[in-house]
DNA sequence: TAATCAGTTGAACAACTATTCAATTATAAA
DNA sequence: TTTATAATTGAATAGTTGTTCAACTGATTA
């Protein structure tokens, strides 16, 4: 009995290319992980964080300012920042800094931007949405 | 009167950080659909699904029975990846046939790998994986 | 000491979302 | 035609999440 008879209401037609796939799929682990990463720069709060963090380093008042929210808001995302470990801090009287850990994220900000614009082009161009 | 009074309960420290910044920051569209775009991929069943079109393309019952999933399920999933333009599909005969649009995706996913991976490497040493 | 300000925290709430379920459409074959 | 299967769709639901509010901690200053 293989993988592709197992249940639901499917009689899979590639059965071949459902059981070689399987085997190159990441652990459960690693998916989630990454769709964590992926889940906390999928709110426009924390993107616009993390876009101001890459020019300075902030404190929580200037971020709040900024953005024209409370500081409770942006700690709150903060925090969320912290446990990716996207972001890290100092600690100077009684401020506290925040400022960006790497750089993997600069660069995922440019593919993701990169993404985007190339779909502004195509519906600028030739526009083809819900033929079927 | 500058940006850095206008209200909250703050007494900005850096009012030339946060002027400077103000006027780098991208527009509000753009953010948008950046974290919108980051949205799509902060889901482990659509991760799995990308992570499984990559190496081949496949019908919804192939992508159902892999994920061991209901069609339903994974028919929702792909609408949302079509609209985010991730994903495109051909018809043949009864079968939808769904798969990976453009790459700029992989490059995302290897990126967002890298610093998980990073992150995993600060609790268990310097052990680097460059396989593939 | 008391007062003030930066920042954090937890609870509550509203908005959002992933999956399930049932119904439906569409194509192919009997 | 009827039957069967692939896929889609909408409503409902359970779970998640971002912000607000109030209370709180800790550092600075009068």
């Amino acid at each position: 009995m293989t993988r592709d008879e197992i249940f639901c209401d499917c009689k899979v037609i590639h059965g071949d290319v459902v059981n070689r796939v399987s085997k190159k799929m990441p652990n459960d682990e690693d998916i989630y992980d990454l769709s964590d990463f992926f889940k906390v720069l999928g709110d426009s709060t924390r993107v616009k964080i993390i876009w101001a963090l890459d020019q300075n380093e902030m404190c929580v008042c200037d971020i709040a300012v900024l953005l024209n929210m409370t500081k409770s808001a942006i700690s709150h995302q903060l925090r969320s920042l912290k446990q990716a470990d996207l972001v890290t801090f100092r600690k100077e009287g009684k401020g506290v800094f925040y400022s960006l850990k790497d750089d993997h994220v600069k660069d995922i900000f440019e593919k993701g931007m990169e993404h985007i614009k190339e779909e502004h082009n195509i519906y600028r161009g030739t526009y083809n949405e819900k033929d079927i």
